[in-house]
DNA sequence: TTGAAAGCGCTAACAT
DNA sequence: ATGTTAGCGCTTTCAA
C-alpha cells in the first residue's frame, strides 16, 4: 500500500547481497558487473518492485538528459509535434519533459517550470514571447523554436518551408485549370505572413497576379510589423476582411485565423464572389470554410476546390478527405530534437535554421474546374 | 552562455553573505529571515539568475509534491481537463507531470516515467489499462481515474454522471416535441454504455420506448462485457450500424464511436428513415452529424435537431454552435486534484467514486419540431 | 569484477 | 535571526 517507503538502490542491494555500485552499474545496463551478479540484482530488483529515482539519479550526474518541450495544449498541430518528438526523443536517450501552455497558463511559466526541472534544452513549438526574451532564455539553454521562425542568432529555428507550400497548392489548382484561387489567410500567426506571400508569388507566376485589391475590412494596410509575428495570434481581430473584387482573375486574400470559426467568416465574406478556388491557412480554418460552403449548398470540389495546410488528422478523415500540404512533423521532430541534443553535447552546428519541405496531399476536395458560376443554394 | 554552470543555492548564498539555510528560507518565502537579509539574499539571486533546482529539493524534502497526469495527448477533452488540472493543482502547492499517451506510447510506458519522477499520485484521464493492472499500481500510490468508471476498491474515480446527462438530452428534445428520438453511441468507449442507459431510461420515461430492434449492423447482442468499458475504445468495429425500424416511435441506437468519422457513417446510416433529433455520443462524434446533414441539404435544427455531449470547444465554435451536455471539467479537475491530494496526506476520504452532474447547453441545433418528413437532397 | 567513500543541491534539525 | 551539520538516493571516482 501508498505508506511502505519505496525501495532504493540500498534496499537492492542489501537484498542481493552486493554493493550499491553494483547495483547502479547493472540498472543502467552499464558493462562492469557479473552474469550471476547481474542476474541476482536484477531479481532482486524485481522482487522489491524496485524504481530508480530519477530526481537522485540526474543530481549526481549532473546532467538531467531532459528536453523540455513547451506546446500549446488546444493545438491539433502540437498533438502531432508531440507525438512524434517521444518518439525522435526515445533514439536519442533524452527524455522529454512536457509543459503545456493553456488559457490560464502562459508560456513564461511553463518555461518556468522546465527550468526548474533543469533541462538541458528547450523545444518550444510555436513560441509566442518576443524575440527578445527567447534570446534572452537562449543565454542560459539551447533553445529551439519549431514551427515558428524566430529572427535571433541565438536561437535555433525547425520550420516547414511555408512559402513553398502555397505554391504547391496554387500550382496544384492551376494545373486543375482553375484561375480565380483566393487565400483565406492566417492572420499574424507564425508563418501565416510566409503563406501570403507564397500564394502572392504562385499567382503572380501564373499570370494571375493583377488587380490585388484591399483585404482587410477594417482597411488596415499590411505592415512590416505583422511579419514578425508578435503577440497572441489568436482571438483578435478575426473578424472577416470583405473582399473586394470587380470580377476577373487576381489575388485575393481574405483574412482568416486559425480556427474553425475564423475560416468560416472568411468563407461567408468570400460567398459574395465566389472563386473557384481557395487556399486556407491551414486544416482546421479549412474545416470551418467547407462547413459553410456545405451549408451553402455548394459541391466540392464541384463548384469550389479547397486547399488546406498541416495535414492533420482533421484533413485525413474520411468525411473531410481534405486536400492539403502536409508538413513532416515526424522529420521536424526529429531535427529539433537531433539539434537540442547537439547543442548540449557541444557539437558543431552548421545552419541555424533548418527548414523542411512540405509537400501535396490530393484529397477529396480538389478537382478540376467547372464551367458556369456556382450560386450558393440559400443565405444561412 | 550555456556553458558556466548554473548558479547554486552557495552561490547564492557567498554573494549574499549569508548562509545557505537563509536563502533556502528565503526562496520558499518561509518565515525566519530578517526583512534586510531577505532583500539581499533575492537581489543575489536575481543577479545571479538564480533557479532552484527542484529535483534537489524534493529530493531532500523526500517529497516530489508532483502530481503525475497521464492523458491522451488527441484528445480535445482531454486537454480541456488538462488546463484545468493545472489551475487546480496551483491552489493547492503540488505541481503537475504531464505523461502523454501516443500512438507510439502506451499507457504503461507513460505510467513509468512518471513513477520515476517520484510522483505521489497518479491522475489517469480516460485509463485504458485494465482493471487489474491498475489495481496493482494503486498498491504503490494513490492513483484516480478520471473520465472512465473504475470498478476497484482501490482506485478512486472521477466522473461525470452520463446516463444522467443524456437523460436530460432526450428530456430537452422531448419538451420541444420530439417523439422520433435517436442515439448514436459511443461503441465501447468509456461511459458509452451509461450513455446508452440513459437514453433508453429517458426514452421510456416519456413512453417512447416501445419497439427497441437491432441496432448493430453485425447483428451481435449487446452484453454485460461491454459495461466495463474494457479494450481499446478507439478505431474498430466503428462501422455504422443499420436502424431497422418500421416507423413509429421507439428506441434506436446506432452505433457511432469517438471520431467525426464514426458520427458521419452513423448519419449516413440514419438517412434512411430520419428520426427529428439525434442525440450523439460526444461533440467529436455530433460534428460527423452536421457534416453529413449539411451535405444532404438538411437544416439544422430545422429539419433534424442534435444534442452533443463533452461541450468541448468544438461545440462552443459559432458555426458549429452545437447544443450539448457540458462536463463540468473545473468541477472534475479539482475533485481529481483534491482526491489525489487528500490521499497523499492521508486525509480520510468518504465515497471512491465522485460523480459529477453534467448539464445541458442549449445552442442552436437544437428546436421545435417541425411537421412533415424531411428529405435528403441527395446523396453523396 | 567488486566495494568504499565522496558529493550532486538542497532542506531539516539542531545549534548559536 | 542566523549558521552548522547531516543526509535524501543516486553516480562516480578510486582502491582493492
Amino acid at each position: 500500500m501508498p505508506g511502505d517507503r519505496r525501495p532504493t538502490l540500498s534496499d537492492v542491494a542489501a537484498r542481493a547481497g552486493v554493493s550499491k555500485s553494483l547495483v547502479s552499474l547493472v540498472m543502467r545496463d552499464e558493462p562492469g558487473a557479473g552474469p550471476e551478479t547481474r542476474r541476482r540484482v536484477l531479481d532482486a530488483a524485481a522482487e522489491l518492485g524496485y524504481q530508480p529515482d530519477s530526481r537522485a539519479r540526474l543530481l549526481r550526474s549532473g546532467r538531467s538528459r531532459l528536453l523540455g518541450v513547451v506546446f500549446g495544449i488546444q493545438h491539433a498541430f502540437h498533438a502531432d509535434l508531440v507525438t512524434d518528438l517521444y518518439t525522435a526523443a526515445r533514439e536519442t536517450g533524452y527524455e522529454l519533459a512536457l509543459s503545456a501552455v493553456t488559457p490560464h497558463r502562459a508560456e513564461p511559466e511553463a518555461i518556468t517550470g522546465l527550468l526548474q526541472d533543469r533541462c538541458e534544452a528547450l523545444i518550444l513549438l510555436g513560441p509566442q514571447s518576443p524575440v527578445a526574451s527567447l534570446a534572452r532564455l537562449a543565454e542560459r539553454l539551447p533553445v529551439v523554436a519549431v514551427a515558428r521562425g524566430v529572427r535571433s542568432p541565438a536561437i535555433d529555428v525547425v520550420r516547414n518551408a511555408d512559402a513553398d507550400g502555397l505554391r504547391r497548392a496554387v500550382d496544384h489548382l492551376v494545373e486543375l485549370g482553375h484561375r480565380r484561387i483566393a487565400h483565406i489567410d492566417g492572420g499574424r500567426a507564425p508563418g501565416a505572413a510566409d503563406r501570403r506571400s507564397g500564394y502572392r508569388d504562385a499567382m503572380r507566376r501564373h499570370a494571375l497576379g493583377e488587380g490585388e485589391g484591399e483585404w482587410r475590412g477594417e482597411g488596415e494596410r499590411r505592415g512590416q510589423a505583422e511579419r514578425r509575428g508578435e503577440g497572441n495570434p489568436r482571438g483578435e481581430g478575426t473578424r472577416g476582411g470583405r473582399g473586394r473584387r470587380g470580377g476577373g482573375d487576381g489575388i485575393r486574400i481574405v483574412r482568416g485565423g486559425l480556427t474553425e470559426e475564423d475560416g468560416a467568416a472568411a468563407a461567408r465574406a468570400l460567398l459574395e464572389d465566389l472563386p473557384t478556388a481557395i487556399t486556407v491557412f491551414n486544416d482546421r480554418c479549412a474545416t470551418g470554410v467547407l462547413d459553410v460552403l456545405a451549408r451553402e449548398g455548394l459541391k466540392v470540389p464541384g463548384d469550389v476546390s479547397v486547399v488546406g495546410y498541416d495535414d492533420s488528422h482533421l484533413a485525413r478523415l474520411a468525411h473531410v478527405d481534405l486536400t492539403t500540404i502536409a508538413q513532416d512533423t515526424a522529420m521536424m521532430s526529429r531535427l529539433a530534437v537531433g539539434r537540442a541534443v547537439a547543442r548540449v553535447e557541444g557539437e558543431p552546428v552548421q545552419q541555424r535554421e533548418q527548414v523542411v519541405a512540405p509537400h501535396l496531399v490530393v484529397r477529396g476536395t480538389t478537382g478540376p474546374v467547372r464551367a458556369g458560376r456556382p450560386r450558393p443554394r440559400s443565405r444561412r
